[in-house]
DNA sequence: GGCCAAAATTGATCTGGGTCAACCGCGTTT
DNA sequence: AAACGCGGTTGACCCAGATCAATTTTGGCC
């Protein structure tokens, strides 16, 4: 992706009406400290494919995901991708202790991220326990994921990966767009081939697979669930 | 494994010449912190095999690695197992926000850790952020070792997986027993198997490979790195 | 030492998912 | 509307690593 031009808004935005101000790492803070946080953010728009930040990259900033979903990945010299996750609303990144980010971020569709300059944040954090408690509570949900993803990535067949990606994704936005059968899926399938270790070709037959066995329908930016429970015993776990 | 006795040492230790000190969790706690903490955590030991917390039981305590190595993993219904990773002294257990472990740790040989029960462990950090700044820093070092591991898992072939654990695995040792070219290797060849996704038998044959190429060594309980930089090229980053 | 069980190695064969290649559908450009 | 490009699907074939099956080696334990 080329270097994007990113559209910074100057202010007038208000974090206590903040779409992600119940679950992001600022839920732990009053209506005081978000007043004084307020200036600390500011938000910035990213067009789909645009990186936001890259692996290589000295960490300068961390960010809240506001509106939008990434792709977070790593690449291997020869250009085997990983992808190690997907940030939705909500989401903090930026944390390392190497001082470089440790993986990428691109956005797929339009992103609205809620940008940090390190230092200042981290001066802020300084004496709020409270958020740096909630950093390290999404710290630990993330390895917890991440532990689960390992197990998908070792132990589970195509079918089973495949599975569990369709029901785990829908598990995610169902906390943000409330339950629903029909799963968007914004991202190619390159994408989803890269997460769950598998190529394109597998993935897009194993979809067809579902879709013939009446699990599944393919459907346009998405499919619908039609048996989820057919497709939770598909998952096997 | 059967369900552990395990031998709680009176007491008659002090954290202040522990062995991790340094490394540990402790190692952000001044020497008057530091008497208080002594009062908190029991040494417990472990015998080979033994099961030193499991997925599904409720926290109950936090555990920092004295010595040995431990096997961290999750199992799948139908008895598949993925080692999510290898504890190692310095190393902190028991982070998690469900209230329940996500993965279980048996000992690999003997193994001793300090062990916290979880309320006075949570009340002595409420009031000390470094504490708390130090856990989440070893959560941060933790999630960037678990996107290296999706990776691995993910993307590598069975030459590169066993290659990468060889030199990663060295790696570890280098900070706690300095640098050798000679890499113990207390766990079996199915735990190697199932850390790295593959079968036993796959592992058995690469080492063998690697051996025939003269990259290794198998020796008794490990191996010799003969040709360090052949097994880097092959680990291919 | 000799015996047994568990761990590791080795060989033969099979297969899930990768690779290579053709093709389809659809939105965009000219 | 023809041509193009790109993401996705489908088919034919292949191979890395799994599976199945013997051995061989190792490590207690009387």
């Amino acid at each position: 992706m080329k270097p994007s031009v990113v559209t910074i808004e100057p202010n007038g935005h208000f974090c206590s009406d903040c779409a992600v101000r119940g679950s992001a790492v600022c839920s732990s803070l009053d209506a005081a400290e978000l007043k004084e946080f307020e200036h600390l953010g500011r938000r910035v728009h990213f067009s789909s494919g645009e990186t936001v930040f890259s692996e290589e990259d000295i960490t300068t900033s961390f960010y809240n995901v506001l509106e939008g979903v990434m792709r977070l990945y790593k690449l291997l010299p020869d250009g085997r991708r990983q992808i190690v996750g997907f940030a939705l609303p909500g989401d903090f990144l930026g944390m390392n202790l190497s001082g470089r980010h440790n993986f990428s971020a691109d956005a797929i569709g339009a992103v609205t991220v809620c940008q940090f300059a390190k230092a200042p944040f981290g001066r802020f954090i300084e004496d709020r326990p409270q958020l740096l408690r909630r950093i390290n509570e999404l710290a630990i949900r993330e390895l917890s994921q991440a532990r689960d993803h390992m197990v998908l990535l070792g132990r589970r067949s195509a079918d089973e990966k495949v599975a569990a990606f369709l029901l785990g994704w829908r598990e995610r936005l169902l906390a943000l767009k409330g339950p629903s059968d029909t799963v968007p899926l914004p991202m190619s399938r390159q994408d989803i081939a890269d997460y769950l270790g598998l190529t394109i070709e597998t993935v897009s037959r194993t979809f067809t697979k579902l879709e013939r066995h009446g699990a599944i329908e393919i459907i346009h930016g998405g499919i619908s669930l039609l048996d989820p429970a057919r497709v939770e015993a598909l998952a096997a776990a």
